[in-house]
DNA sequence: TGTACATCAGTGAACGCGCGTTCACTGATGTAC
DNA sequence: TGTACATCAGTGAACGCGCGTTCACTGATGTAC
């Protein structure tokens, strides 16, 4: 059943949608192919007609969520003033929403242990998004370039630190917490 | 080839923390039971004769790696003034040496993924853990009780974002660069 | 204290299942004339 | 523009390997007398 160019592509974006859901709400080793495939609307066997590899996929659905992410992030920023539109930013990614939101969420919070781990595309996919979500926080920050890089570095990784633990107590006391403390701390340095 | 109950309760014991290693080092996923029985000196088989599951070894890895980093934290912050134990813990953390030794580090840090995901005696065991480090912390802070456990929750996410980010990126001087400004923010603050 | 038997920690083979990967086949698309 | 053939996306069965779990067996330890 040979498809036109076109719906092979289209086929494709929607293998690598549907992986970069599959993999953020499961983890990336739980996550079978036929598994993704079935929710790319497939059956298991057409997948190596688009990748080479599970590592293909999981390299290319890494990218393809912080290309969302960043996306969303820049909308965000552009309909503000630059201090506001980063809060607005920063509100959002600290919110309750997003702390349930796994699957739609940010790629770093739902699969650092595995991308800490990774090597090769998987390495250089996520090492490279993370540099142009600095790229996009530095860009919000009133200060010279090398320290809007420092203060974006810090405000980014306590951010993701603070919606991975808030998804690891169980508490949904603490978890709220959790998010509340870190806004009240992060929202006055994005000012 | 029995063994006397000391030996089998050594036995159990070397288990766990070559378990609690190995899942930290490699992912929980990722290490195979026969891996941690060889870590640990033995052949596969004789794993259910002191555990019931997969699970619960993971369960009680991720507990005692918890108990071993408080009693150091503990250590760590008697030695010295409040204030300053609660500095050196957090410098130690936030160093390039816990960075590079994932094995024998934080177990947030490494496995939070998994414990997000996790259920049953596995999150519970997470949850347990954490909330006796925030006591820790909290007590060193010196601020009403309510408001130290705030501040403490928002130092240990942000403390965790920090460490496991700068594994997660690629390039060394980012990286430290990380570590170096999350020190910036949080000594002040442990003061 | 000594003896006989039951217990059980550890071994290594085997089972069974899941999953990444491959393959023969189908039939619609793309292409060459 | 139409026709004939090559291409190839997708299907579903099958392969092979890894891994969690089970099991028969061994021989030292624990226990009852």
């Amino acid at each position: 059943v040979r498809k036109s160019r076109q719906a092979t592509a289209e086929t494709r974006e929607r293998i690598v949608k549907a992986a970069s859901e599959e993999f953020r709400r499961n983890g990336v080793e739980r996550t079978g192919l036929a598994e993704v495939m079935a929710a790319a609307g497939m059956t298991h066997g057409g997948f190596y007609k688009h990748f080479a590899s599970k590592e293909e996929v999981v390299a290319e659905a890494i990218a393809s969520s912080i290309d969302t992410m960043l996306a969303s992030w820049r909308d965000g920023s552009a309909a503000e003033t630059p201090g506001q539109g980063l809060q607005s930013v920063i509100s959002a990614y600290l919110s309750p929403a997003h702390r349930q939101d796994r699957a739609c969420g940010c790629p770093f919070a739902a699969l650092a242990n595995d991308m800490a781990r990774s090597e090769g595309p998987i390495r250089a996919a996520t090492t490279e998004g993370f540099a142009r979500l600095v790229d996009v926080v530095a860009a919000q920050l009133p200060m010279s370039r090398a320290a809007a890089r420092k203060e974006a570095l810090w405000i980014l990784t306590s951010m993701v630190g603070a919606i991975l633990m808030a998804r690891v107590v169980d508490d949904p006391a603490t978890s709220d917490t959790i998010l509340r403390e870190a806004r009240k701390h992060l929202l006055p340095a994005a000012a």
